[in-house]
DNA sequence: CAGAATCCAATAGGATACTG
DNA sequence: CAGTATCCTATTGGATTCTG
């Protein structure tokens, strides 16, 4: 329907109208998926994160040694997101000391499939992305 | 697909493998593909930028106004990132007053798929986290 | 152990003015 | 038109200290 080019692929059109009408119309970001789930996943520590979770539960300290270079300030900070988002569970034993286990959802889990593929991408693609980085570089050094 | 907590689900075990032995060993951020695709496309116009120009090519000054709110400045910045990485290409006409066009590279245009991926799963899920949020808003209102 | 609280540095991003 | 250049603010994230 939409010739845009020779090689057209439903992805075009798909990722525009998953968009929304935000061209010349009323737009809310917040509104957008686009924005909100990069705004959830696109930070620092959340994918690791859900990542160290997708193999089995974790405690908190468990999950700090696990993810290397967090602060126990940051993944606090990303462990309450997630589980606002109803991404994780927040099991809280009251031994002395106490632990704490995080334990993805269903919700949380069935983000990793998006992230599969969005890590694919990335591996497949980046001997290509380092190719045209080094000749974008060579021709405009002052660019770099 | 539906069942989401298989045990066993293979997105489990891939999403732990593309990302590598990061526990307990050495580990370089730079070389993770988590990082670096989200490097990539985690910020705040990237996305929107790659979408818009799913569409068809677009002039600079074309591309600023279907991208709501988005500043010269920052558009700049996000071609010129986006050009390095080889997901577009820009060509300059002679003309006066000079007119310049963005166009996705195949390399661009693949990123289009997961990018669908992840935007399906915001679409999907979005109802979910939004009661999650108000459960979790509503149980400790001192964190909302 | 599992955080909370505080302070600080780095970066991202917005507003404005100017240019070939 | 298609940017640059400069300034400024806001957000992110790191380091450190303290607590039940």
């Amino acid at each position: 329907m939409t010739r845009l080019r020779a090689d057209n692929h439903p992805a075009r059109k798909s990722a525009a109208e998953s968009f929304q009408i935000w061209t010349g119309s009323d737009f809310d970001m917040a509104l957008c998926p686009v924005r909100s789930v990069l705004d959830r996943i696109g930070d620092k520590w959340t994918t690791l994160t859900v990542i160290a979770l997708a193999q089995h539960p974790h405690r908190f300290s468990e999950l700090c040694r696990a993810i290397p270079d967090i602060s126990k300030r940051m993944l606090t900070q990303t462990l309450r997101a997630l589980e606002r988002d109803g991404l994780l569970t927040r099991r809280v034993f009251p031994t002395k000391p106490p632990s704490v286990e995080y334990q993805l959802t269903e919700l949380g889990e069935s983000l990793l499939e998006p992230l599969n593929v969005l890590i694919a991408w990335a591996e497949k693609t980046q001997p290509m992305i380092a190719t045209a980085q080094a000749e974008f570089d060579a021709a405009d050094p002052s660019r770099g």
